[in-house]
DNA sequence: GAGAACATGTAAGCGGTTACATGATTAT
DNA sequence: ATAATCATGTAACCGCTTACATGTTCTC
């Protein structure tokens, strides 16, 4: 039998404040988007599902200027089952990276077409960098860094990563144009 | 609508060689297994669906000293098929990277936990790096760089992924084994 | 009035894994 | 014998996205 991961990345998230569902995917989007995705059609259901187990209890909060919501609050209960599934090993896959599939079956296209999808993801992790290093310094910035130890490590792995993937992007355009022209 | 990749990966390996289904998991699972897998439930089913489309064609084989078996083959259809997908851009999402998770939450856990989630990372990274460098050198061995380009490309992503990994869990340990001793 | 952001949900339908089911052949 | 490898498939079941459906409030 398959794990549910997102109800354990919607516990995690809840472990740190009560929120709505439609909260927790604008904090999932910037903080661990780069890494990890829910859509509204996981968040709701999966919530609602947390409740009937005893994870999370739920309250309608009315508010002023804006609709009112549904805060999901973790139990002692969800904490623990938290705690059980942090133990527990994480697993490699499933891994599927697109890029490196077009990118290996590249000897079937013209050279042009693997270059432009490399450009492409060059510009993007750019920019990515860009962000995470802003968002590197203001966390130094506003507090210990023991508070935000782990936000840190996990950031620091999108820095590597996006530097890795610049540097590859760089090597392999260089590699296909060298091959053009021949 | 989502598109489905199986059948564009199962496509890109035929474009090689006519293969039967147990074959392409074979070859998946030695070559771009690092990046992308396929179980069995996926790929035979989308087999029979890439004929039904005439993407390919399959033919039984007799074998000596083993069992029949079904091999298929890329039609021209296919191969245009291929080219088009190979041309669209590659999309970034869905990724979801467990062990990330995993620390992200690591407050809600012991450090030693995530200090031991990070050591079996690291431990499988250096065992992955050796197997890539081997492969590298085999294929700088046998034949012309330009004949294995694109497959050097992705496991150049290979090595330098698994050194980033090395890097940052090595950091991150240190990190975590000097917040332990605070 | 229009558009953006806030807010919650459901339904259809494919994606994908796991387990099940079967059987041949070889090596120990 | 029996385990391993070769070989092909199906079925159950959950995962997950996308699209649909609805309504509020604020800002321009």
């Amino acid at each position: 039998m398959k794990e549910n991961k997102s109800q354990f990345a919607l516990l995690g998230l809840l472990a740190d404040r009560a929120m709505s569902g439609y909260e927790i995917q604008k904090i999932i989007n910037n903080s661990i988007g780069f890494f990890w995705q829910e859509s509204f059609g996981q968040i709701y259901p999966n919530l609602k599902k947390m409740e009937e187990k005893g994870w999370a209890g739920s309250v309608q909060i009315e508010q002023e200027g804006r609709p009112d919501k549904k805060v999901f609050k973790i139990t002692k209960s969800g904490r623990e089952e938290l705690a059980a599934w942090l133990k527990r090993p994480p697993e490699k896959f499933p891994l599927r990276l697109e890029i490196l599939l077009k990118l290996f079956f590249g000897n079937h296209a013209k050279p042009e077409i693997s270059i432009q999808h490399l450009e492409s993801e060059l510009s993007n992790e750019v920019k990515m960098l860009e962000v995470y290093k802003n968002i590197k310094k203001e966390i130094g910035k506003c507090s210990h860094e023991s508070q935000n130890l782990y936000s840190l490590i996990t950031l620091d792995y999108g820095i590597g990563l996006a530097e890795h993937n610049i540097a590859w992007c760089k090597k392999s355009i260089q590699k296909l144009k060298k091959e053009l022209s021949k």
